[in-house]
DNA sequence: GGTAATATGGCGTTGGATGACATATCGTTA
DNA sequence: TAACGATATGTCATCCAACGCCATATTACC
């Protein structure tokens, strides 16, 4: 674990990462249920791929902005599935981003980004 | 020149990226000026290394999304200083990325990212 | 004359995203 | 029951923007 707790030097996160820790607000997920959530959740624009969803996973992980849970004892099948869920770090830094977002738009809107055309 | 004219296709902006090129909203600026420029916009969050800076430049000239302006005949000096200014592609590019990052803090809101504690 | 600010640029390294590939199970249906 | 698409996890090589460090030169000020 390489865990840096100053939450804005960890910011900005890259499109993948936000998509993916915002799939973990209301309860926790697999892998395969975080590309579908992040799909809708992004209408359509971010199609994860496998790699960089795993990739994603195992250094969010070693980062300790997720973590691992324990799927409730007797498992349904034999099939594997993992789930994660957000630690306090992870929503901390999420929460963060989400304000770094918004004061960007309203900078943003504040220069009168527009078409001259 | 590398253009691709798909605006969708070249979201989402690096910070680094978004920053000089709303430095270049209002007028247009040599190179020294946006890294400055960057620095208040960003509210001192986003200090620019030279090396990201005129990478950047280089790069944006490239693509297409920025362009070389002749400063006006008699340069006050023969100090060297390059001024840059948005092209209309870049200014799409700018203006996408506006509405993907409003559209990312409404999704965010509404998924009500809060602390626990 | 010295120092800080202005101004431009190259170069090697790092780290996240990406696409390609590999593997296995589950559900449906022909 | 065989085939096929969806579910599910993972590795690997490659790419590219950002970054820090270095180099260089001019201008302003004391």
């Amino acid at each position: 674990m390489t865990t840096c707790t100053d939450v804005q030097a960890n910011l900005p996160l890259r499109e993948a990462t936000f998509f993916i820790m915002l799939s973990l607000t209301q309860e926790p997920k697999h892998g395969y249920a975080m590309m579908k959530e992040v799909q809708v959740l992004s209408k359509g624009r971010v199609l994860l791929s496998t790699g960089t969803l795993y990739g994603a996973i195992k250094r969010l992980l070693n980062q300790g902005w997720i973590r691992r849970v324990n799927e409730s004892g007797a498992t349904p099948s034999n099939r594997e599935r993992k789930e994660y869920a957000l630690t306090d770090l992870g929503r901390r830094i999420l929460k963060a981003e989400v304000e770094r977002l918004n004061s960007l738009v309203t900078t943003a809107q504040l220069r009168a980004v527009r078409e001259q055309a």
